[in-house]
RNA sequence: UGGGGAGUCGCCAAGUGGUAAGGCACCAGUUUUUGGUACUGGCAUUCGGGGGUUCGAAUCCCUCCUCCCCAG
């Protein structure tokens, strides 16, 4: 069968290219170019990263050639991001990349090139067009992946998901003698890099002073725009005093932010919120039956009640989680396999 | 300019003769393919200024400066 592996320079995605070549399989190694802009003070690694993938495909001894979507990344992604930020929202755009770059435009690049199916270094399985936790729970990637389709899922592989720890991957990776086997996994928004997020939108929206109240409406200091805030956030707030801030709470309308030093302040934990925008990648959820919910990468899953509601679903944990955010994710597991999930209004 | 109180890191704050706790903030690092969280480390040779007493002072004395409260 030939595969294109989307190789991104990393370790998973060059064990995913030499497991597959192993197991006989016609790999093709693509490096998709996503994100190619300096930001001041800082350059971009994607000439890096593609130097890397490029490595791992000439040890392999497979093809290799690039994809261009950095147009259609700005679009779907970066522009994306932007807009939720404006509107008062904190968006996940890994979540946006795999639903639109990897899982549709480079599939169906792909596609038209001569595959017959992609791969990607993810941490996650697919048996039958259905998507399951990966082995490694600890890695566990399906929380990016809820948005992608079934049909996508049918041509996609991801034989990292099943290993059971990151040990196993980088063995792998040594043994393979593949050139990014020592390197460092990544983190941070892909394209961003080692830029916060708060440098990169400044890029983008200009600053605008308004006033941070704490959880007795007093004023404790001013910020520069209610748009670097997210619910949950400590730091960066420059107040001193007493006890740490929490951003519990902001108005965009107003420009304001809202603190509380107190850990249990309500607005810190829900239990009853809505989600929108749902997808799901085979049946709906049948709503009289529990299932377990995961509203953060990494975040412990906890069993959940589900209902209709205006825009979508209304979820009742059963146990309050902290900073629930709107523009983020919620996902909805039935034991290991993903359902699909919506977005936190 | 009568009475009382206070001035210790950007902020809060211990320490009242024995050689500057802690928290917040900030910075760095770790964890993490979103935002974020959490964790580790760094962060006052110096205690409003100036004198003095003492082996030794942020701590005692003198003086000046500043702030707050009550009186005016």
């Amino acid at each position: 069968m030939k595969v294109f592996v989307g190789l991104s320079g990393g370790v998973d995605s060059s064990v995913t290219a030499a497991l597959l070549k192993e197991q006989g399989h016609e790999v093709v190694g693509v490096y998709m170019k996503n994100w190619a802009t300096d930001l001041p003070g800082f350059e971009c690694p994607w000439r890096e990263d593609y130097m890397d993938a490029k490595r791992v495909a000439v040890h392999l001894g497979i093809d290799f050639k690039m994809y261009d979507f950095q147009k259609e990344y700005k679009q779907k992604v970066v522009d994306y991001m932007i807009d939720e930020y404006k509107a008062g929202r904190t968006p996940n755009p890994d979540i946006m990349c795999n639903q639109e770059v990897k899982f549709k435009l480079f599939l169906s690049t792909a596609l038209e090139d001569g595959a017959d199916m992609i791969a990607t270094g993810h941490y996650a399985r697919i048996d039958d067009g259905k998507l399951f936790k990966a082995k490694n729970k600890d890695k566990d990637q399906t929380y990016f992946l809820y948005r992608v389709t079934k049909d996508a899922l049918r041509k996609s592989l991801m034989p990292i998901g099943d290993f059971n720890t990151k040990q196993e991957v980088r063995d792998l990776a040594e043994k393979f003698g593949l050139p990014t086997a020592k390197k460092k996994d990544s983190q941070g928004i892909c394209f961003v890099g080692k830029v916060g997020i708060r440098e990169f939108l400044e890029q983008y929206v200009s600053p605008k002073p308004g006033r941070i109240l704490d959880q007795n409406d007093k004023e404790i200091g001013q910020h520069d725009g209610a748009i670097f805030y997210t619910i949950g956030q400590r730091s960066g707030l420059g107040v001193g005093g007493g006890l740490p801030y929490y951003v519990v709470g902001k108005d965009m309308d107003k420009n304001e932010v809202y603190v509380s030093t107190d850990l249990d302040d309500k607005r810190l934990w829900l239990n009853d919120f809505e989600i929108s925008g749902l997808h799901w990648i085979g049946d709906e959820p049948d709503l009289s039956k529990e299932y377990t919910v995961c509203h953060r990468y990494r975040a412990q899953h906890t069993k959940a009640k589900l209902s209709k509601s205006k825009h979508g679903l209304k979820i009742t944990l059963k146990d309050p989680a902290r900073a629930i955010t709107a523009g983020q994710s919620m996902v909805i597991y039935d034991g290991d396999q993903v359902l699909g999930g919506g977005i936190i209004t």
